[in-house]
DNA sequence: TTAATTATACCCGGTATTGGGTATGGTTTG
DNA sequence: CAAACCATACCCAATACCGGGTATAATTAA
């Protein structure tokens, strides 16, 4: 199930990409906002796989949202609406991790496309848009490494198997900062709890 | 580090051995015992890698304590240790469960080399004990499916990352169900915490 | 057809993990 | 240099897990 929070200031657009989704079976639309600021309070609360928003918002605009939300959430796709083709607004929200970017003018299908595109870990620019000012990795893999250093050896050691307190012991620090990396991580994957912390772990391989 | 458990109603050998292995530093004995009833309390409390253990024992003979020693704990690996070569008690305790057999009047260091063996996975059967009548299989590989169906079920979900409850739901039973066959589980596998059963689940990639 | 095993479900007390915080120094970097 | 980021360490309340039990019905094996 791809979840799906939408950012708009129009709520007619709201309405109708809500009435697009509403029989996709494989999306569902957990929540909806008119300002930056609700958008941030709904993906803090329901963490949605993507986010779908409007770049001239009232209170945050667009571009720095984007940015709060790959801050807290790296994992978490975010797709940009906006009416115009503008270079500047394109490169700005692609930078600011966003994978997409589609143009209020375009058929509404263009919308799923994308929702399922980005779910599926690609990026979608709409067809308009000139993207040859944008290099291959900031389309493709605009990801720096998401996890810091102190959390990439934590985590190689839970992929050993070992617990928070034997962690912390061998790295002689306190329990509550392994605890903090360990929920840090949790959050920034999008994961939800040290089973699947543990699985990332062995699955990656510690390539990460 | 090989933890090791000695059940022996002479004393004078158990000191010998406990003086054998003493500078060995791969191996740490854990406790003596010299009936079959206090082997059973103290690999219950210790759950040793290994049990060296007499065939001929007060109040629980070694037979019988290693198929109750392998019901319980299935990774604990066991050698049987006694005066004589006589192939019914080879043939007995190796169905019962056993890795490997000695004779008592080997050389000491015997001990040292079936202990590691064992420990290894391997079988380790005394030069002098003929073996022929013992098929391959039932030497090397004795062991049956360690887990049950619902357990190979469970231990699947888990490496999928599941929680306990997730996983009660899946299944459509009760939590207190899944948490017992979860810890049965950890008992039979010698593990530690779900932390290592999921390590198991993935490591094994479901060939259990 | 008994005996053993399995699956089910619950009890207890204790420890670990979770998901939110806050806070304080260092480091890095624009 | 100021803003970000990082590592550190702690708080809290809620939930999950651990490692022992017991018990009962159903199924399987000897």
């Amino acid at each position: 199930m791809i979840t799906v929070a939408i950012a708009e200031d129009h709520q007619s657009l709201v309405d109708g990409i809500n009435l697009l989704l509403e029989y996709e079976e494989d999306i569902s639309i957990v929540g909806s906002a008119n300002d930056g600021e609700a958008l941030l309070a709904i993906v803090r609360l329901k963490q949605p796989k993507v986010v779908l928003t409007d770049i001239k918002m009232p209170k945050i605009d667009g571009i720095s949202a984007t940015r709060l939300i790959k801050k807290e959430f790296p994992h978490i796709k975010v797709i940009a609406f906006s009416m115009f083709d503008q270079e500047e607004a394109v490169r700005q929200i692609t930078e600011a991790g966003a994978s997409g970017y589609l143009l209020k003018n375009s058929p509404l299908d263009q919308v799923l496309i994308a929702i399922r595109e980005v779910a599926a870990g690609h990026s979608f620019y709409d067809k308009a848009i000139d993207t040859s000012f944008l290099s291959e990795e900031t389309k493709t893999a605009p990801r720096k490494l998401i996890l810091s250093k102190s959390e990439r050896e934590i985590l190689k050691l839970i992929g050993q198997g070992k617990t928070t307190s034997e962690i912390a012991n061998l790295r002689f620090t306190a329990v509550s900062t392994v605890e903090k990396h360990r929920k840090n991580m949790i959050r920034k994957l999008g994961l939800s709890g040290k089973g699947e912390l543990l699985r990332y772990a062995l699955e990656k391989k510690y390539n990460f």
